[in-house]
This record gives C-alpha cells, structure tokens and sequence, in this order.
DNA sequence: ATACATGATTCAGC
DNA sequence: GCTGAATCATGTAT
C-alpha cells in the first residue's frame, strides 16, 4: 500500500481529466485543495505532456513528413496533450525528463494509462490494414529491370536498340557507336538512379532508427508496445517508398525520352555509301522504263548494297518520285548511268567472247 | 549558318 | 500490300 494504490485511488477523476482542467489555474487550485494526491497527479502530467511535446518538436524539427505524429499519438493522450511547453529549453528538457522518471508517482500513472490505451488500442488495431503490394511500383520495377537499369548490369534495352539500329540498315559500324552511345546514356540514367536509391534508403533508416529511439525513450514514461512501433515504422517505410516511386517514375520517363531518341530512325539516318548508291542508280536508269524491281530483284539489290529490302524499296520510292518530278535534274545522271550501262554491258560481252575461245585467237 | 540532298515515315488511294 | 505524295529529320556541301 504506497504510492500506486493511493494513485489508483485518486485515478477515479483521471478519466475525466480534460484539456482545460489541466490548463487552467482554477482547476488546479481546486486539484490542490483536494490534497497530495491530485496534485501529484496534475504535476506529473504536466511532465508528462511537456516532454511529450518537446520530443516531437524534436522529431518534427529533423524533417519529419507531416502526418505521421497524428496517426501514432493515441486519442486518449490527444485529448490529454496540449502543447505547453514547446520553446522549452534542452536542457530544461533534460531536467524534467529526468525528474519525471525518478517521480514517485511515475509506475502508478503508467500502469493507469496502460489500463486507459488497453481500451483504446483495441479499436486501433481494427483500422490497421495490410497493404498489398502496389501493382503501380511492381510495373516501374519491372520496367526497370527490363531496360537494364535496376539489376545486374548486361544488355537489356540497350541489346534492343542495337537490334533496331540493325533492322533499320545502319552499317555494323555505325551501330555499334549508337549502341555504345545508348550504353553510355543509360549508365548515366542508372548511375543517378542508384545514388538517388541509395540516398533515399539511407534518409529512410536514419529517420526510422531516429523515430524508434524517441519512441523507446517514450515508452519509458507512456505504454508504447512493439506493435506500435512496427506500426510507425510501417508508415514510415510507406512515405519513403512513395519518394522512391517517384524517383522509379522519373527514372522510366528518362529511360524512354532515351530509348525514343536511340530507335527513332530518322534521328540516324546515314546516306548510303557510294557504291550502294551506284548500284541502286545503275539499276533505276536502266530499267527507266519500269522503274518497279521484283522482290527478287530487290533481294539482290538488298544484298548487293548490304541494306535491307525495305530501304531498296523506300530509295525506289523516293527515286521515282523524286525523278519524275524534276527529270531535268536528273538527265546529266541518267546519261551518266547510260554510258556506264553500255560500257559494262561491252565489257561483258568481251569477256564472253575472249572466254568463249581462249586457245583460238585467229579464229575470228 | 544556310541551302540542298537524302533516307524514312505517314497517309490516302487503289 | 503497294504506290505516290507530302513531310520530317538528319547529313553534307558551301
């Protein structure tokens, strides 16, 4: 029989124990003119609150995302904590802390309010929800991975656009420094991204251990359980991966400006070589009449000019159009592509003969 | 910097 | 699906 029995005993009134009966001298006056116990109880709450508030001024003061505090702080002790001390000095703050745990009263008002979250906590407990995992964030990461920006480093979107660069028909040179271009810009983008993670992971462990110590610290002098903290740390963790999201989102957009600057074709497009231009010139003169080539033909054109059978069949295009719209530009070339016609055809025709009887130079 | 050349794309017509 | 026409975006010569 000591101090928590007379403690409880003077509890009767603690459930009625408003905001404004703490704050307000007359209530006090009458706490005090009750006797010992009350105005124990008023002096410890009022240590209670003010190192409450100081801690979370605390807390709030190292960046904390707004919300938070409302979500963890108990009602019963919302009704309780008013903000009384908020400018209070550190060292003020430390002496009261201090004075608060060595209180006489402190393991009976503890035990009261254990009694008091029991009954809240419960419907707490009800709203806690698991959340699932968010088929938005699961989207970002799997597109990362794909592009090669999260992961192992290898191939990934950068192997897709050196298979596009291919298929559009730039020559195996000049793909390979577009590929080593993309490579370069997506180390960049993923070089960022993992500086951003890394950062963000750090800010999130530090601001959780921080939260946890000022909960422990709490718990000392109002019933915090485990769960409770867990509970916080979850929000936490929550907040910090909605940042995370948005660096994931940023990081796509960036990855897709990239990759559709790379594969737009028209933004490398590279003049064929001489001799390709040769052959498909020497090929649209001589047929002038009929400038359309078999798939056949184009086939062989395709190979002879080491460019794919779509971009014989776009040159055909633009050559017909572009010849028929201004002839006269282009006769000196036709004529150019004439003489070269016969003097190959000559050639040949010569060396057939030549071949056709070797041995008998005085045959003819 | 500018004009011109050229490969690719888009779209309507057949 | 092919073609012509218009257009875009880049390469090249000046």
């Amino acid at each position: 029989m000591d101090d928590q029995t007379r403690m409880l005993a003077g509890m009767g009134g603690l459930g009625g124990l408003s905001q404004a009966d703490v704050g307000d001298p007359d209530s006090v006056r009458k706490q005090q003119s009750l006797g010992q116990p009350q105005q124990d109880i008023g002096d410890i709450l009022q240590q209670i609150m003010a190192i409450t508030d100081e801690s979370l001024d605390e807390a709030q003061a190292r960046c904390w995302p707004e919300e938070a505090p409302a979500q963890w702080t108990p009602q019963r002790e919302g009704e309780l904590g008013g903000s009384t001390a908020g400018c209070a000095l550190p060292l003020n703050f430390q002496h009261r802390k201090h004075a608060l745990n060595c209180h006489r009263m402190k393991p009976a008002l503890f035990s009261v309010l254990c009694e008091i979250k029991e009954k809240t906590v419960l419907s707490i407990r009800g709203v806690q929800e698991e959340d699932p995992p968010d088929p938005q964030i699961m989207r970002l990461d799997n597109m990362l991975l794909a592009e090669g920006v999260s992961g192992p480093e290898k191939g990934g979107g950068s192997a897709a656009a050196a298979a596009a660069a291919a298929a559009a028909g730039g020559s195996p040179n000049d793909s390979s420094i577009e590929h080593s271009d993309y490579r370069a810009k997506l180390a960049q983008i993923r070089q960022i991204y993992h500086s951003e993670l890394e950062k963000y992971e750090q800010a999130c462990s530090e601001f959780t251990n921080h939260v946890m110590n000022l909960l422990r610290e709490q718990s000392r002098t109002r019933p915090i359980s485990p769960k409770e903290i867990e509970r916080m740390v979850a929000i936490i963790h929550r907040k910090f991966s909605s940042i995370q999201m948005q660096l994931k989102q940023s990081t796509c957009e960036a990855v897709m400006i990239l990759r559709s600057r790379f594969l737009d074709a028209r933004r490398k497009r590279r003049n064929f070589n001489k001799q390709a231009t040769e052959v498909l010139n020497e090929y649209f003169y001589s047929h002038l009449s009929n400038p359309y080539p078999s798939e056949e033909a184009k086939e062989e054109l395709a190979k002879k000019c080491g460019i794919t059978v779509s971009q014989v069949s776009n040159w055909f295009g633009n050559k017909r159009i572009r010849y028929k719209k201004n002839i006269g530009k282009f006769q000196e070339e036709a004529n150019l592509y004439a003489v070269k016609t016969a003097v190959d055809a000559a050639n040949v025709s010569a060396q057939a003969s030549q071949a056709n009887s070797p041995a008998t130079p005085n045959s003819g």
